[in-house]
DNA sequence: AACGACATCGCAAACGATTGCATAAAAAAT
DNA sequence: ATTTTTTATGCAATCGTTTGCGATGTCGTT
């Protein structure tokens, strides 16, 4: 009364050997084909399935891919995951799913349960909180292939998958230029996230081809959520920039509440642009101005990369990076 | 040059056997200190990690949970599996996750898949083209816990978490007849998923207790996308309705974008209710009023349930039912 | 001095599947 | 009729870990 059916069961009920069963059901040509005939048959009505776990051990390699993000209630984090999905569905991998909910702790807890767990390779963004690569280089040395995607480490020796932050940021407030703002403000992220910088970085560069010095006061760095963009207007404000360039949607969203709050208008007063083309930007009232990153296009490519690196395990591997192209995206703040 | 420092390879170098070292290991009382330190100080410094492949093997259970969902891409899923995880992460389980994309065959598959991944247990909600169960009593036979949630099957004999559909519902229409509206039309879903059978279940009874008789020229079914919302209100239009109850959020921002496109005002010409409060909800302009599902607790009612079935696995596991409230968010598309 | 009680540890089988090699029978070639 | 080849199948080891049982060795007890 075995709950799972497993191949000597149809070897005993057969009279055969576990091995012949294991080639039949493989296809193997050195078995007749009137016992494959029997041995599918059983196979079939009796509902039998390969168990996995036993063929990962023998095969020293699983038919899964570990993801860790920091959170997956986030609409670019979300479409990356259904990209990854239907690539590596395709190829017939299955996601072993992690969280790390932006804390460097629990990242380090999710990439040794994902080893433990014999994954065939990770794709990972990495949390805010995280400022070390140890736990990765770690999964390096056991010859795990690893892509890294959005959120990476500038200086790590694998794939990874970015968009152009910098030249994002940079079409970005040179749009706002062009058009005539003049004290254009940004609201940066953590500087030790390579997205953060690179984004401050764009908004350097633009100020400084169109010969216009870059003035700290009209700079804060902090969080990358709404409440943190709230909390930089406020600052900001005394100030009286007459735009305002966030270093994602949620802090754009966030300084736009604040802005409507203490009573001036978008565009006319203060102009607004985020990044990443979140769902919320082509929603919110007036609707936002931002630089659309391609999220499932990411996640497609991540486990495309991630694909190419374990079918040619042996080949030496080169580290790739593919960088996507963003989109300026013109809606009502500016 | 092993990749993976294996127990057996700790045996070898401290001379001892790997019956020892696995104890060592799981501290069993047997093995003197000494040793015991010994074999820690090893495993530490080689960097040793038991290999869960092997250990689910001889345990015949794996520490992973299977999650089927529709799509990830989608408010509402993204926070149920938000809430999956930090339930199954505290228990020490990992999520293995698969998308149906609301295809019944993909959902067969995947079943299959993670059923020979030997998963602890499987958190599922169903598909918008799943009419049967087979694939899921299959699972039930190898004695696999399952969890239904939101789209569940009415009558499988397995614990399920769903909102109270039809009670929303009913407190939404009710809403809006005691505003004063007259023609109350419903934009419904596939009336095989049960959320949207309840939903117009709710609708009508609400009409009834009011001594409303349900006009089927008011009624339309179709998909449950922002552009069925649209295409159904165009066939709606002639009828001049001056409420719409949506089966969804998507479905009523499509029919508010088709509103507005046709020249009439929200709400003074027509009302507009949705349901599952999405982030789009509060977004759009007009703020929607909706129905609000608790969709992280929705989630992590699930994985505790789950939880609960895989630890008692072998005494009687009874069905249970789990109904969460919905809660009327009035906004100003009404 | 002899015997049982403990404390430590190893042997070997097991989980389910795969695979190189050996073996047996049947078919083909001489 | 004998040898060679082909075809079909079984044996046994292996992946990494766990675990019941048996084998030591060390004490303390009478």
């Amino acid at each position: 009364m075995t709950v799972h059916v497993t191949l000597k069961d149809l070897a005993k009920r057969l009279k055969v050997s576990p091995s012949t069963v294991s080639r039949a059901l493989n296809d193997h040509p050195d078995i007749s084909s009137p016992t494959k005939k029997r041995i599918l048959a059983l196979a079939e009505s009796l509902d039998y399935h390969p168990d996995n776990v036993a063929q990962s051990l023998k095969n020293a390699c699983t038919k899964t891919i570990g993801v860790i993000i920091p959170e997956i209630k986030h609409d670019f984090f979300a479409s990356v995951l259904d990209g990854i999905e239907d690539i590596t569905h395709e190829a017939g991998y299955t996601i072993l799913l992690c969280k790390s909910n932006e804390s460097y702790e629990r990242e380090v807890i999710n990439t040794k349960v994902l080893a433990s767990h014999r994954i065939a390779g990770l794709i990972v963004s990495i949390a805010q909180d995280t400022k070390d690569s140890l736990h990765f280089q770690s999964l390096q040395r056991r010859r795990i292939p690893l892509v890294f995607f959005d959120r990476v480490f500038e200086d790590f020796p694998s794939s990874k998958v970015i968009v152009n932050d910098e030249e994002g940021a940079f079409s970005a407030v040179n749009y706002l230029i062009k058009s005539g703002y003049k004290r254009i403000a940004h609201i940066g992220g953590p500087q030790h996230l390579s997205i953060a910088k690179k984004r401050f970085q764009g908004y350097c560069r633009a100020l400084e081809e169109n010969n216009i010095p870059v003035n700290m006061d009209y700079v804060l760095f902090g969080g990358m959520y709404e409440e943190d963009g709230g909390v930089a207007f406020d600052r900001l404000h005394q100030f009286k920039p007459d735009a305002v360039f966030a270093v994602n949607d949620p802090v754009a969203v966030g300084a736009i509440v604040k802005i409507k709050a203490v009573g001036l208008s978008i565009p006319k007063d203060v102009a607004v642009v985020g990044f990443s083309d979140n769902a919320i930007a082509s929603i919110i009232d007036p609707p936002l101005t931002t630089i659309a990153q391609p999220a499932y296009e990411m996640g497609a490519s991540a486990a495309r990369l991630l694909m190419d690196e374990i079918q040619q395990k042996n080949s030496q591997r080169k580290a790739v990076v593919e960088t996507l192209k963003t989109r300026l995206i013109i809606r009502k703040t500016t």
